[in-house]
DNA sequence: GCCGTTTTCGGCCCGACTGTTTTCAGTCG
């Protein structure tokens, strides 16, 4: 096959076949093991075609046996799967969208279809309209109005709520909540939200309160609540204004551990952890860990004594997507992860001078303010005109103001820019202009579409230019809006190594670029990783934490951040000939200089 | 379909809630 298979494409074919054989009826167990190579898939670093093309055996990846091995392969090298294709035969061709209806679960889809002869959502609509619905097994009037609700309301609202939205809409929740329960004593994000994923499906909150009766009909009365889903003693879900799911559970506090544990999941975690819980003869459930044997129930306040009743450190939860975290905790070899704190620098910030809100003046005092060692401002060049990017003039001026500013300030201020990397590779600025600057990031801002063969080596062409010290958004994937471009993120990050070129993670939570398992990679490589905010007004100078949730889901410790070693060594990596600065960094990573100062 | 510090066969996470039932199946996370 020429075209590349991409892991995501592995992921699509393992979960629908997965879906597929929920709605036949088939084994629970074949089920969850495609579904688990579907989660396992979605989180590798490296391509996994590529693996197949290097001759890998796949069977060591856990999750992948034989038959699943056998497919991947059959699939590169055909472009086809036949059991699949089989599947897909004998099903209608839209069965998956009606899987996708809350409410709809498998059986009733299969119901629907054998019986009804249902194959898309608009008959599903039309079927719960006209009552044929109704009259399946086990469903009547009510279960189809709920359907019937769901599919309207599916039609108004996107799938998942990104980070940053969903983060804003459990402060402000939390607030009300506090604001109309006397006796709520601590309300605790869990779930996605709390493992930091891109996105958020639905947002779980933890309740302990001085009366738990309360708070679930406090919730479900909230004036900023759509609709009420379910209202039980123990949980309660509701839909919040911008159209977010909101699950409310009640604990315990001498519980608390346990039940924070099983809503931070992942369900993939959960699931193994569980597992192997199982072969120490113990049962996990929300409300602790029970010997199967005795059937005594011991309870948890924290999670730290939680994992550590099944012999396990505790275990962040960016780190809990049930892949190999597991395995690591183990065998006591659970990365440190980078913090907020251990940031030193912002190395992407702009001003009004391009395309940012804030005086390059007030820019540098908020982020002295933060307490940060070091810093550079980066404008856009002159190619931008949309973001009134800078002419060689204008930007040898900021230096010159630059320059004179550092005299106010402790922290080391750089002298930078956010270069365009033109549509032919080309830098934006002549060498000669790069030369007089401290830090150059180059990003791609248009030609977005380019094949794949054409931007990787565009952005190959920058990161060959010995002024370049970083690339910026390598994807520029905006969140919901806009697609990543396509490109060799293998051919990208063995090019930065090559070449002694960082690779930003890019804190702007529309961006999150490069994503976690490009992060991965990178920090496997060698390669730099730099956490900027790209920030353009003050405020977005905190973003940082977004970026910094990336490096952790990425297994990054402070070590593979360049802005997390104190200003001496990252001048040090920085004033070091470009052909020399991989072998600089591995040295620096070696030594662990870091958080010693 | 995957897997093994008992196992290459016989297991496989666990509970809340709803709506349909007349004791519980289906869905969800």
């Amino acid at each position: 096959m020429a075209t590349q298979i991409s892991n995501d494409d592995f992921v699509d074919l393992f979960n629908n076949m997965a879906a597929m054989l929920e709605i036949k009826g088939d084994s629970v167990f074949k089920i969850r093991a495609y579904q688990r190579a579907a989660n396992t898939i979605d989180q590798l670093s490296w391509s996994l075609a590529g693996a197949v093309a290097n001759g890998d055996d796949l069977r060591k990846i856990p999750g992948i046996g034989k038959a699943i091995s056998e497919k991947v392969q059959e699939y590169v090298a055909t472009g086809h799967v036949a059991a699949y294709d089989r599947l897909a035969e004998e099903l209608p061709p839209n069965v998956l969208e009606l899987l996708e209806v809350p409410g709809m679960g498998p059986k009733t889809v299969k119901a629907a279809v054998e019986e009804l002869n249902i194959a898309s959502v608009a008959e599903l609509e039309q079927a719960a309209l006209d009552g044929r619905l109704a009259q399946l097994p086990r469903m009547g009037k009510k279960s189809a109005e709920n359907i019937l609700r769901h599919i309207h309301a599916q039609r108004m609202r996107s799938d998942r709520t990104p980070l940053v939205i969903a983060s804003e809409t459990c402060a402000a929740v939390s607030a009300q909540l506090f604001d109309v329960c006397a006796g709520l004593v601590s309300l605790t994000p869990a779930g996605s939200l709390r493992r930091w994923e891109e996105t958020i499906g639905d947002l779980d909150l933890i309740a302990i309160s001085d009366n738990p009766a309360e708070t679930g009909p406090a919730l479900a009365g909230l004036s900023s609540v759509q609709e009420v889903l379910v209202q039980g003693d123990a949980k309660t879900s509701v839909v919040v204004d911008p159209g977010i799911q909101i699950d409310l559970r009640a604990a315990e506090p001498d519980s608390f551990g346990a039940m924070l544990q099983y809503f931070t999941g992942s369900q993939q975690h959960n699931i193994r952890l569980r597992d192997y819980a199982n072969r120490q003869g113990l049962s996990l459930n929300e409300y602790g860990i029970t010997v199967i044997e005795s059937e005594q129930t011991e309870r948890f306040a924290d999670e730290e004594s939680f994992y550590a009743r099944l012999g396990l450190p505790w275990i962040a939860p960016e780190l809990r997507r049930g892949a190999d975290e597991l395995d690591a905790a183990r065998a006591g070899q659970l990365p440190k992860l980078v913090e907020v704190s251990d940031l030193r620098g912002d190395l992407h910030l702009h001003s009004d001078w391009s395309d940012g809100k804030f005086p390059l003046e007030e820019m540098v005092a908020a982020v002295a303010a933060m307490g940060y060692e070091y810093m550079a401002l980066t404008d856009h060049s002159q190619g931008l005109g949309v973001a009134n990017g800078l002419t060689p003039d204008r930007l040898a001026r900021q230096v010159e103001i630059l320059k004179a500013l550092q005299d106010r300030y402790d922290m080391t201020i750089l002298c930078g820019s956010e270069v365009d990397i033109r549509a032919d590779g080309a830098m934006d600025f002549p060498d000669d202009v790069l030369a007089m600057l401290d830090w150059v990031i180059a990003s791609v801002h248009n030609a977005m579409s380019q094949d794949r063969a054409t931007m990787t080596k565009r952005i190959i062409s920058a990161m060959e230019n010995p002024h370049v010290c970083a690339i910026g958004h390598a994807s520029t994937r905006l969140l919901g809006h806009r697609d990543p471009v396509d490109f060799d993120i293998e051919a990208l990050l063995q090019t930065a190594r090559a070449t002694g070129t960082a690779m930003e993670i890019n804190a702007a939570p529309e961006r999150l670029d490069l994503k976690d398992t490009h992060a991965a990679r990178a920090r496997e490589l060698g390669v730099p990783l730099v956490v900027n905010t790209d920030a353009h007004h003050t405020d977005g100078l905190s973003n940082q934490r977004f970026g910094v949730a990336v490096a952790r889901r990425a297994w990054c410790g402070p070590e593979h951040v360049l802005n997390a070693y104190p200003v001496a060594d990252f001048l040090g990596w920085l004033r070091t000939p470009k052909g020399q600065r991989t072998a600089r960094f591995d040295a620096m990573v070696a030594g662990a200089g870091v958080g010693t100062s």
